[in-house]
DNA sequence: TGACAATGACTGACTAGTCAGTCATTAATG
DNA sequence: CATTAATGACTGACTAGTCAGTCATTGTCA
C-alpha cells in the first residue's frame, strides 16, 4: 500500500523546545514556567491530558480516514506530536485504543438523544428539531464518519457493534417508537403500524451520512430539505415552516 | 508481538513439507487433482475459468469478512484450494483483485436494476415487486455485504465508489424519480416534491441491509414489512392485495 | 531561595513478526 | 516434446509493540 501522502501541516519535533527562557513572571508555587510558555500554566496532570487529547484526535482522523487495519500507529503519533511509545502510555493497544475512540465519539450521540424531546407543540416540532440537530450537527460533521467507521468496522468489532447497538440504537429506537405512538393517539400520524418499524423515521437521515461520505463529490445532498420531504409522507404536508 | 491482532481464529498450519506426491495420486483432497476428477472433459479454458471462479468466491467471502486491509492473500488462495502464485495468473494485484471482484458483484445489480420496470398496473406495485426482488435477493443475501462493504472501503477506493455511482445509483435514482413523476401525474403520489429525492423511496432498503450486517442478532427485522409500511406512507394505506 | 535528588512521562531504536508479490521448479496438456 | 499452467518457498518492505535511557518537573532541605 502506499504511504502517507498528505499530512498536511507537520507538527514540530514534540516539545524539545528547552532553553526558551521565557520571560515569564514566576508565581510562587509554579517555577514551570520554561515549557509552559506556548500556554498559560500547564502541569503534568494537564498536559497529560492535553497529549492524550492530541492523540485521540490524531487517531480519529486517521482511523476514520483508513479504517482499522489500514492504520499505522506511527503516523498517529506523528499526527498527534508524540512518539510511538507515548501512545502506550494512555492505550493498552491498538485494538483498545480503536474500541475506546468509538465509545468516546459516541457519548456526545448519546448525550444528544437522551435530552428530553420537548414535546410543546405538535410532535412533528420535535422530530423536526430532533432532525435538524442530528443533520447539522453528525451528518455534516465529522461525527458523521463514525457512523460510517461503525458500520465498516462494526462486522468486525462485535465489542463495538454490541455497544452502538445498546447505547444508540436501541434507546433511539425506544424513544422514536414512544415520540410515534404519542402522534398517533394525537391524530398526526395515520399509519399505526409505523410504530413497529421506528427504523423509518431515521432511515433518510442515515442515508444522508453515507451519502455524504461516498457521493457528495458527484451530487451534493441537501440532508434537510430531503428529510422535510420525509416528514410531509409521513405526518402529511402542511404549508407553513 | 506483531500485528497479530486480528481476531479470527487462525487457521492451523495443516499437514507441512514434503511434496506429498502419493497424497494427491490417490485422493481427491488436492485442488488440481479434485478439479481434473470432477470434470473429466476439461480442457485449459473450462478449467482456468472454473479456477478463477473459485478464486472470485473465496475473495469474496474474505474480502466481506475482514475488509481490504485485513484479508490476506494466502488465506483467499488455501480457501479457494489453489496457490498463492496461481491468484496473480487472474488478477494483477490486490487492489485490482478487490476492484474488479467489486464491478463483478455489482453487475448481477444493475441487471436487476436496468430490467425494465413493468408498469402494467398501479406504480405501487411496480415498486412493491422491485423492493421484493432487492430485499429478497440482497438484503438477505450475501449481495448485501457487497453494499456494506462498498460503504466500508468506498472513501478509500474512490475508483469504486465512482464506479458504483455511475453504474447503479445514478441510473438507480434516474429510474425511481421516472417512477415517482408517473405515479405523481396518476395521482397515486400526492408529494411532488419527493420526485426531488428518489432517495427517499430506497433508504428503508439501505438500512435493512446495514441492520442485517450490524444488528441482526440483537433484533432482527422483518425488512418486507418494514418496506410495506413504508410504502404506505409513500402512496397512501391500501388493504393488502 | 537556590541546589540537589527523585520521579515518571516521554522517546525512538529495536525486536519479532507479517504478508504482498516473485520466480525457479514441477506438472499438465495438446 | 514443447508450451503453458500451477506451485509454494522465498524475499524484502513494512509495522505492532517493547524497553532502556533521557530529561523536564516536582519535592526536599538548608
Amino acid at each position: 500500500m502506499a504511504k502517507r501522502t498528505d499530512m498536511p501541516t507537520r507538527t514540530p519535533p514534540a516539545g524539545r523546545r528547552t532553553t526558551i527562557r521565557a520571560a515569564a513572571a514566576k508565581t510562587p508555587k509554579a517555577a514551570s514556567a520554561k515549557l509552559a510558555a506556548e500556554r498559560p500554566a500547564a502541569n503534568r496532570a494537564e498536559k497529560s491530558a492535553e497529549r492524550r487529547a492530541a492523540i485521540v484526535a490524531a487517531a480519529m482522523d486517521e482511523f476514520i480516514a483508513r479504517g482499522f487495519a489500514a492504520t499505522r500507529l506511527d503516523d498517529v503519533a506523528k499526527r498527534a506530536g508524540v512518539a510511538k511509545g507515548t501512545l502506550y502510555l494512555h492505550f493498552k493497544d491498538k485494538e483498545s485504543m480503536f474500541e475506546e475512540l468509538i465509545r468516546t465519539a459516541v457519548v456526545p450521540l448519546i448525550d444528544r438523544m437522551a435530552a428530553p424531546p420537548q414535546i410543546t407543540g405538535p410532535v412533528r416540532d420535535a422530530v423536526e428539531r430532533f432532525a435538524e440537530t442530528f443533520i447539522h450537527e453528525i451528518a455534516e460533521t465529522r461525527r458523521g464518519d463514525i457512523i460510517r467507521l461503525i458500520v465498516a468496522e462494526g462486522p468486525r468489532f462485535p465489542a463495538i457493534a454490541d455497544f452502538y447497538f445498546r447505547e444508540v440504537v436501541s434507546r433511539g429506537m425506544a424513544a422514536m417508537r414512544a415520540l410515534i405512538q404519542l402522534a398517533i393517539t394525537r391524530g398526526e400520524i395515520r399509519q399505526r403500524e409505523l410504530a413497529q418499524f421506528p427504523q423509518l423515521i431515521v432511515a433518510p437521515a442515515i442515508v444522508a451520512v453515507i451519502w455524504q461520505s461516498l457521493f457528495a463529490r458527484h451530487a451534493p445532498l441537501d440532508a434537510l430539505a430531503m428529510f422535510r420531504v420525509h416528514l410531509d409522507l409521513i405526518f402529511g404536508e402542511r404549508r407553513t415552516a
